[in-house]
DNA sequence: CGCCAGGCAACGG
DNA sequence: CCGTTGCCTGGC
């Protein structure tokens, strides 16, 4: 395949979500449940492969159906996502293993990224399965089902703190089947959020985080500390100040906070919000964070 | 040492 | 409804 401006595969993973990804030399390789991952690129030209064999896997995972210039048709209007589309050329919404998403965004509270990726090799280095690569080692993404079965001494060994009873309790309502992927895709994005944050560690920016990037709920809008200063720096004009007061941007965002502004951003961009936010996450954290 | 980082739950007003 | 508090961990 040849690389073209409809898709830079390194830029979208530099927007910080695919976090069980690693640069070797020329070739990337990441971890999707239980397959690795690899692409490469030499010149202009990227050249995909998998094991186990998951034919044209990019498509899928970096949703090469969707056309980015209709869907930013909606954003025309916007203050900023048209200059966004020119400057981040390339960067795509990303698919995740539903089960893989769920944990690493439980994972992620109150903490980095960097942490949150040793986290994750930890799990998956204690729970996957061994895998050797063009001589390198790698490990699967952990099984719910050995997740449910870790004590919560082991999950800690993980480094994962406090939040290994998030960890459990969602493996738990997977194996035992109190819950289904199957249900959560046929779910409205309402009704699939309310589901995931009745369970234990899941709050409501977690859950959009899970419902945006595994579950295809592309209208799907989280806010994390991030993006409310973008909210703040953007779209000020579009709050309802007689149901959000004052945003401070060092402070978080309360509950009820989160809901109001989160559906304003629904309102604002529509079906495919999720993709805005993608652009403006990427944005606010290019300019306003000396590193990743 | 103290403070902070891409939230969450629990609790008191 | 709001605000406060504690939380594992590693980096600074």
């Amino acid at each position: 395949m040849l690389l073209d401006s409809k898709f830079n595969p390194e830029i979208s993973i530099n927007s910080g979500q695919m976090f069980l990804w690693e640069k070797y030399k020329n070739s990337w390789y990441g971890t999707y449940g239980s397959l690795i991952l690899k692409f490469s690129i030499t010149n202009n030209e990227i050249e995909f492969c998998s094991a186990p064999k998951f034919d044209n896997w990019e498509h899928f995972i970096f949703r090469l159906d969707d056309n980015i210039q209709n869907i930013f048709s909606n954003f025309s209007n916007d203050i900023i996502l048209p200059k966004l589309l020119k400057r981040y050329t390339g960067l795509r919404l990303i698919r995740q293993d539903p089960h893989q998403c769920m944990i690493s965004f439980a994972c992620s509270s109150n903490t980095n990224i960097s942490m949150i990726r040793t986290m994750l090799k930890n799990l998956s280095m204690k729970f996957g399965i061994k895998k050797q690569i063009d001589n390198k080692i790698f490990f699967t993404f952990p099984a719910m089902k050995n997740l449910y079965k870790a004590s919560i001494n082991e999950l800690c060994s993980c480094s994962v703190g406090y939040r290994a009873k998030a960890i459990k309790s969602i493996a738990e309502k997977m194996v035992t089947g109190a819950l289904t992927i199957d249900e959560l895709y046929r779910c409205k994005y309402d009704d699939a959020r309310k589901i995931l944050t009745s369970i234990y560690g899941i709050g409501n920016k977690i859950a959009d985080c899970i419902l945006l990037f595994s579950l295809e709920k592309t209208e799907a809008f989280p806010i994390d500390v991030w993006m409310g200063r973008a909210i703040f720096m953007y779209y000020k004009r579009l709050i309802d100040n007689r149901k959000v007061t004052i945003i401070n941007t060092n402070k978080k965002l309360s509950d009820n906070q989160y809901s109001i502004l989160s559906e304003m951003m629904r309102n604002h961009f529509g079906k495919y919000g999720g993709y805005a936010q993608q652009y403006l996450f990427y944005h606010i954290r290019n300019t306003k964070m000396k590193k990743w």
